[in-house]
DNA sequence: GCGAAAATCAGAACGTGTTCCAATTCCGAT
DNA sequence: ATCGGAATTGGAACACGTTCTGATTTTCGC
């Protein structure tokens, strides 16, 4: 079992958190021009990589909205205009990591023969890195599991990336469309990835249950 | 598709609050003798009733402790005595729903001949009553995305009556020991389940597809 | 450069979950 | 009937997410 090595990025280096790279906003925004967008940005990302700094230390409850705010050198108003909660705050970074995740696939997808044996190879990657800051992975997972209407929309794109991560990994290395029948199954495999991380960061279950319910799950579903 | 009658109970008859019936505490407890475990019973279900009748008028947000005390007709502190934070008060609410939805369908099982179709019609069922009461099954299912360490046990106990439920729709009428692999498949189908609940109570699907994936996955799964 | 508009700041303030405390009431054994 | 301990009460107090405000700074078009 090879570990896909660095499939979702480290919570933080440590150092280095002040003026970040200038990237616009959000993904597929056209990177506006001046010098405030720039600065929104720079701002933008601070706030994350405090939010993400603070979850590796102590998960949820150690992202204080406070915290955040001064280890991002930015007012606490500031952090509420950029994100509207708490909520939403946690949501974005998990749709980044998962974004980093796709992106780090496209890359380098998986070789095995068959797509049970994809999936499960891509997954276990994934989780191995989940598994390696799981209080980040508390705060995220627990944000996901509270989520509210007026964060609807990030979770709609959380679970996209992650269903798309899986139907990609079904049919790799070759890209092409996925059939109805392979989203369906995508879709259920995403759903029970879901389920039995929340039971992982609730103590549930151990983190080996993760793997083994998908592991599982992707035998039966998938040839 | 005969919608499986009163699956889950009503969240409360409006009237009729007052001094409910003196059952003990648990299930499972040996029914403690004196009057004091006699008031106490009381005491629990009032504070479980108001929960409930809070949660049907606006939802997790509409259950505030200091409501839900003064409905209960208890002290603050005494709503803490019994039920250590609010999560827990929604999460024993939940699994006490769930254990009334396993009783009904040990007394009223599903007829149909597959396995496949007595899963879907019991889940079904469920959804139905669920669907009549969602603020209330918004505040359960958000209890459960944002469940603690420190509330696993009752967790747990909810993942296994779910679980259970399946699995005894899958052999059912007959009653025999599940076989592993059929309790591997009920698992994945509770999984299913609650993320798909999750998807609904979030926004983010209607609720018509929580019963769309279970049929899917069960579909795939159950001969 | 200059002025207007937007963004940011610092901090107060509010609501709700949770904890704490002193006073009181209730139960059960003597 | 009474005493001791546990349960309950009413309410204050605290923490943290969130909102609001007025002052200050930054940005951009002129």
């Amino acid at each position: 079992m090879v570990p896909v090595q660095p499939p979702l990025p480290p919570p933080i280096p440590p150092g280095a958190v002040t003026v970040p790279d200038p990237v616009p906003d959000r993904d597929a925004e056209p990177a506006a021009e001046g010098a405030l967008a720039r600065s929104q940005a720079a701002r933008r990302r601070r706030v994350l990589d405090a939010t993400l700094q603070l979850a590796a230390a102590g998960g949820f409850d150690a992202v204080q909205m406070r915290d955040v705010a001064a280890a991002a050198d930015v007012a606490l108003g500031t952090v509420y205009r950029y994100f509207a909660s708490k909520e939403r705050l946690l949501l974005e970074a998990m749709a980044e990591q998962q974004a980093d995740l796709r992106a780090y696939l496209e890359v380098h997808p998986p070789r095995e023969p068959t797509p049970a044996a994809r999936v499960v190879s891509v997954l276990r990657g994934a989780n191995h890195s989940l598994r390696e800051f799981p209080d980040v992975t508390a705060a995220m997972v627990r944000s996901f599991g509270t989520a509210q209407i007026e964060n609807a929309d990030i979770v709609r794109r959380v679970t996209e990336i992650m269903t798309g991560i899986i139907t990609s990994a079904i049919h790799a290395p070759e890209r092409r469309a996925a059939t109805e029948n392979e989203v369906r199954v995508a879709r259920i495999l995403m759903q029970v990835w879901l389920s039995s991380l929340n039971g992982w960061v609730c103590g549930v279950d151990g983190p080996d249950r993760v793997d083994d319910d998908l592991a599982a799950a992707a035998a039966l579903l998938l040839p």
